[in-house]
RNA sequence: GAUCACUUGGAUCCUGUCGCUCUGUCACAAUGGUGGCAGAGAGGAAAGUCCGGACAACACAGAGUACCGUACCAUUUGAAAAAGUGGGGCCCUGCGAAGGGAACAGAAAGUGUCACAGAAAAUAAACCGCCCUGGUGGUUUCCACUGGGGUAAGGGUGAAAUCGUGUGGUAAGAGCGCACGCCUUUUGUUGGUAACAGCAGAUGGAGACAAACCUUGCGGGUUGAAAUGCCAUGUACAUCCCGGCUUCCUUUGCGGAAUCGGAGUUACUCGUUCCUGUGAUCAGGCUUGCCUGGUCCGUCGGGAGGGGUGGGCAGAAUAGAUAAAUGAUGGGAGACCUGAGUAAUCAGGUCAACAGAAUCCGGCUUAUGAGAGAUGAUCCAAU
RNA sequence: GGGUCGUUAGUUCAGUUGGUUUAGAAUGCAUGCUUGACAGGCAUGAGGUCACUGGUUCGAAUCCAGUAUGUCCCA
């Protein structure tokens, strides 16, 4: 059974590292998703830390920006089983930034598709670089 | 009745499923986790940060200056800012009744500015004109030119021209005098709690601008949760530069004093408070135990450039985090829209606009959909 | 969270303190001359709601208030 939790835990809060993806990760794209990632030592228990972003230079409003990033949590809280756990060592984890790219407030929906379109992706990437 | 403008109030409700943040509790686990149960979970503006507080840190005998803010009266609410009600004067519209407006101390303390035009723009002033008068010429009761003087009635300019009308007066004129009126200051008096208004007397006739400087009254200690306190981690009590380490008394005790020096008083001054004020060595001087100068050390104050950390807790809240919690999807009620229908009703759709708490309160300002109410404008219909 | 400063031609800036005179400079743009042609040079010209709204004033880019938007600073 898929684990649809998406506690406190299992989101990307520390600065650091958070200024490590944007530096050295390597992106996935799926409209309207991009996706940063890269391998950290584990903080947490899950083997997968997740953040959202919508930029300020597209919404000017904090609502719009908000409503952005609890529509792509939604998603990408439905559909995180599509990276296996088995994926990286026990004491490492992959950390993933999501970065909202249109220029429009997509539908759920939309947005639902790009997500899973990505992670998929990223896990096929992910599978061949190892 | 429709449309538009402006304004008032207004900001949907109940519930299922999957999830989120926090609190309490129970069980399993064992520093952090998982699950069950119960409870709480965005706004009228949470926004702008324009005000006022709470709270915190630093400072604090006191006085003055500067700086900043503020400015009709009464009353109610309030901790204060501010708001409400009523009133006064002012400005605008209107014949008037009345309606509307604002940021309402002082231009008669002083300084400054007032383009262009105009003679003159502020201790007034003589361009045309008017009047008196000297001279010259002519076509000689008059006219022309010219010199001196008087004059602010009239003209024209301007946003604005130094009280208005009448009368006396005069060569012509003039608040120069007088009558009535207007206004300033001031005294008395009447009404009013007061701002203020009326009346009487005296005094005078003064341009505008204080959202120019300024003056007067009143108020203000400064800085703000990135304040502040604590714990942990880490590093270099290192380096360089500038300045100070005075005088007097003395019972000789590293004692006392000062109008010397430094620091604080957080913009400045006075005042007040507090603090420090050595030793070694070399050279010179003489009054032979003191003075002057240099170097080194020490100490006090100020500064420069480096090195390191950049985590957590409190501040912090019965909403409450720190890349920051409310989302997705159903059902029903209600409201509205569209279509069908004579109607009951049926079908479909929407639940919007502005917008998301970050220490907390009270105001102000700005943004704002549907439907409802008030006011105004236009159009249509009827009378 | 708190504070400071700005907004003027396509662009970068003067002018604002201390109100009235033509809103000016550089660069860019257009046209002409110069060249066989270009670059460069020379000459001429166009281009402005002085961010917006309201107020004070005879008169506002300038003073005052509000709004919008941007820059910088503070641990």
């Amino acid at each position: 059974m898929a684990n649809f939790n998406l506690r406190k835990s299992d989101r990307l809060k520390r600065r650091k590292v958070i200024g490590a993806i944007f530096s050295s990760g390597q992106g996935v794209r799926a409209f309207p998703i991009q996706l940063i990632w890269t391998i950290a030592e584990r903080q947490g228990l899950n083997h997968i830390q997740a953040g959202f972003t919508a930029p300020r230079k597209k919404f000017k409003r904090a609502v719009d920006r908000n409503l952005i990033k609890r529509r792509m949590r939604e998603a990408y809280r439905l559909n995180q089983g599509l990276i296996p756990e088995g994926i990286v060592s026990d004491d490492k984890q992959i950390v993933v930034m999501c970065i909202y790219m249109s220029r429009d407030i997509l539908a759920f929906d939309s947005i639902q598709k790009g997500m899973i379109k990505a992670l998929k992706r990223l896990a096929d990437k992910h599978d061949r670089i190892d």
